[in-house]
DNA sequence: AATTAATTTTAGACAAAACTAAAAAATTGT
DNA sequence: ACAATTTTTTAGTTTTGTCTAAAATTAATT
């Protein structure tokens, strides 16, 4: 199978993610409404990119009735989806930019042609699992672990994730965060949980630190199913 | 001065580019025949495109008199120079690329548009002065250390600089290089020379070693001189 | 100096990807 | 069920960057 040799242009490529994106996982079709709307284009220009892409027989297309990703698509979909998440990982984890500012550079990093450079990159950074949102990062052929999110208390000890939100967004909260250094992005394991009162030990980058019930059941994680 | 402001097409981008390599550092004027050869396009889409990019005042232009970049161009020119030779660095030292494979991608990742990204790649790479293949890397304001090539034999003590070529490419000598972990893109420092023989220590990225006379007449050094 | 050769520009066309305006199909409401 | 509304498609333009073929300009040769 060769479907990453197909000589694709990067609006192919945007049209490509975005069908992905708004099938959610492929299982229902896209209306051309929806597209246009997400790419902030006009329908018409939809219909002839969507033409265009089934021509390629990337998609699956029926007059008024909407589109769906082929499997060749999926898989041009996904391997997209996993450039742009090893350069978010790249962005935060060797070039220090903050979770929140990383999206619209791998925008443009994800439609670099190398499978070369996407390998070692993979490699340089440890083969990670998930990207700073704690969405999976798919394999070179297209498979991927699904993710949960859960809040942390609700969690089993030894599970591991990535902190990927908060139920309280007070600024006493936040602040809390902040001096603990507990930031969106890092990854947590719990370590022990305290039968008497809820609190837990984790661990994070910089060593383990207890948190409180009240804490635990604030902070979302993104658990990625080990295969 | 805000030329990186500019919104530059990726075709406008490699031609300011190919215009400044092939005016021989801005010096003399370019003919239509030139970049077209250089491009592999016709003379007559060159024409087009010189015309643009003259009404942007990038080029200076006159028909049937060819081209050449205005310091506005140059300094668009020299920050995509940057770009190209920070990603190539990055390539070698990080990802682990060899010296004469990583020109195709940097020819991509070039076009990036980030300057936050640059800054902090910049950062991330230690502010190298040099790219592996031993040419020198603008700062922000376009500012580079022009760099001379010569022999190491031809270099006094205390010189420093990037192996970037052999004199001598027979089997025996590559060998020889490979053997003592001599690779083209190392960086060379000259410890001492032996006035007896010639022989010289130098420093390498995995300790010093001692090299014949013969051998510093057979390598060529990139220099470039420290501001 | 005049003719030939090479280079450069103009003019007109094309493909990609977008647009507008209008027509066609599907959906909704009563 | 059928009129009204929404969605989607068609048809015809536009812009960017390319092309070919032909005309204009400059350079070279004898």
């Amino acid at each position: 199978m060769c479907y990453y040799c197909l000589e694709m242009t990067l609006s192919e490529e945007d049209y490509i993610k975005t069908i992905y994106h708004l099938s959610d996982f492929n299982s229902k079709s896209v209306a051309t409404n929806a597209i246009a709307e997400q790419m902030k284009t006009k329908p018409s220009s939809v219909t002839d990119m969507v033409k265009k892409l089934s021509e390629k027989s990337l998609v699956n297309y029926k007059k008024y009735q909407g589109v769906l990703l082929s499997e060749k698509g999926r898989l041009v979909a996904l391997s997209i989806i996993r450039k742009h998440r090893l350069w978010e990982v790249f962005l935060v984890d060797k070039l220090n930019f903050a979770w929140d500012e990383v999206h619209v550079v791998a925008e443009q990093l994800e439609h670099i042609k190398s499978d070369a450079l996407i390998d070692k990159l993979d490699a340089h950074l440890g083969y990670p699992k998930v990207d700073p949102h704690g969405d999976p990062i798919p394999n070179k052929d297209g498979v991927f672990t699904k993710s949960v999110k859960k809040l942390i208390s609700e969690l089993p000890v030894g599970s591991q994730g990535v902190c990927v939100g908060v139920n309280d967004s007070s600024a006493a909260f936040l602040k809390f965060l902040d001096k603990n250094k507990i930031a969106l992005g890092d990854t947590f394991k719990i370590l022990e949980i305290e039968e008497f009162d809820g609190s837990m030990t984790i661990s994070t980058r910089s060593g383990s630190i207890r948190i409180s019930k009240q804490i635990a059941t604030n902070l979302f994680l993104e658990i990625v199913d080990e295969e």
